[in-house]
DNA sequence: CTCAAGGAAACTAATATAGTTTTTTTAGTT
DNA sequence: AACTAAAAAAACTATATTAGTTTCCTTGAG
């Protein structure tokens, strides 16, 4: 029970913000009472402390398998870019804002893992390109990552897929192409 | 004094949404008093109001002025690009959550906007290209404006300014460069 | 000095929602 | 069928927030 609310939670901060998200709507997403919800977890900053930790050791795993799995830079890059974006574009730009306000301790501990296992680590892996010859010398890779999770933020939110004709696999392709095409040598 | 509380509402509006701007906020930063923005404005969402009419004017003119000057599909892209984006970038997430709700007619508006000036217009730059072969044939064109635009709103938060080394004017240099070198042929 | 305009502060009314409690419903057991 | 425990639904309380309004204070011009 607990992971689904997790779940739902996850889903509904990720594109609402922490603010704008109730327990009612969280309980009756689950179809639950918010009286279970709370035999549950005491609170609502409570879930938005086990959906940040949970998300992070989901990313922590996935970074260190595909470390020790994909030696080349570029093959790395795109296993991470697959298995790791649309859960890091949860860390919006709305969730932020609000937690920053509402529960500043969770926020700075959003934001220097942001910092250290995002931009450091898949910057790192662009860096590796860029020494080996494989990516251009001249494009900052705090940038590219940047607006890669960007775009990606922008095609998840469910309203762009209702109304347009692609998938979300096809669009992640598309732009995973622009992207690889752009930043290879 | 209309114009300066547009822009100070657009900049509030585009960063945090609706909701989440109060008006003394927008007074605040204005150094003047609530007293007189009620002066001015009738309300909160003649504010929204405004500053969504003066956007889409600015816009509109924009890509009239490009249309005429610049024949060539992938310069006429830069042109509309490095001019308009930042401003369309302000009908975020966040602003259009908290309008679908608290303003369904403003909403409505922005939406019929963003679908044919933005979408259409400028996917429409792409999709000549695509016919000149000067743009790849194997991307769609709305995926790749989204994505830009995705982009681009990542960048043009004030805290990721703040806290990181690169210029904006820097940034938009590398997101561009990396997507007319990820579109192009 | 007076006065008007505008900022700052205080206020009112309304709304929203976290968290709690009560009522109703449901499912299982005897 | 009756009973019971658990959970959903509904109602409630307390608190916070903020749009919009009013009052008080300050400032600058005449």
């Amino acid at each position: 029970m607990k992971n689904r609310i997790i779940d739902t939670a996850e889903k509904r901060f990720s594109q609402y913000g922490f603010r704008r998200v109730t327990m009612d709507d969280i309980a009756s997403d689950l179809g639950i009472s918010k009286k279970t919800l709370y035999q549950n977890f005491k609170s609502k900053d409570d879930i938005a402390w086990a959906v940040k930790e949970r998300m992070h050791k989901d990313i922590d795993r996935l970074l260190k398998k595909a470390k020790k799995e994909i030696p080349e830079p570029i093959e790395r890059f795109k296993r991470v870019i697959a298995e790791v974006t649309e859960r890091v574009a949860v860390i919006g730009s709305a969730f932020m804002t609000d937690i920053k306000k509402d529960i500043p301790d969770l926020w700075r501990e959003c934001e220097e893992f942001r910092e250290r296992e995002i931009y450091k680590y898949i910057g790192g892996i662009l860096e590796e390109g860029i020494k080996k010859g494989k990516i251009r010398k001249d494009i900052d890779t705090k940038i590219a990552v940047m607006a890669y999770l960007g775009a990606i933020r922008m095609i998840i939110q469910p309203e762009i897929l209702m109304e347009n004709k692609f998938s979300i696999a096809d669009a992640f392709d598309s732009i995973l192409k622009i992207f690889l095409e752009g930043i290879q040598m």
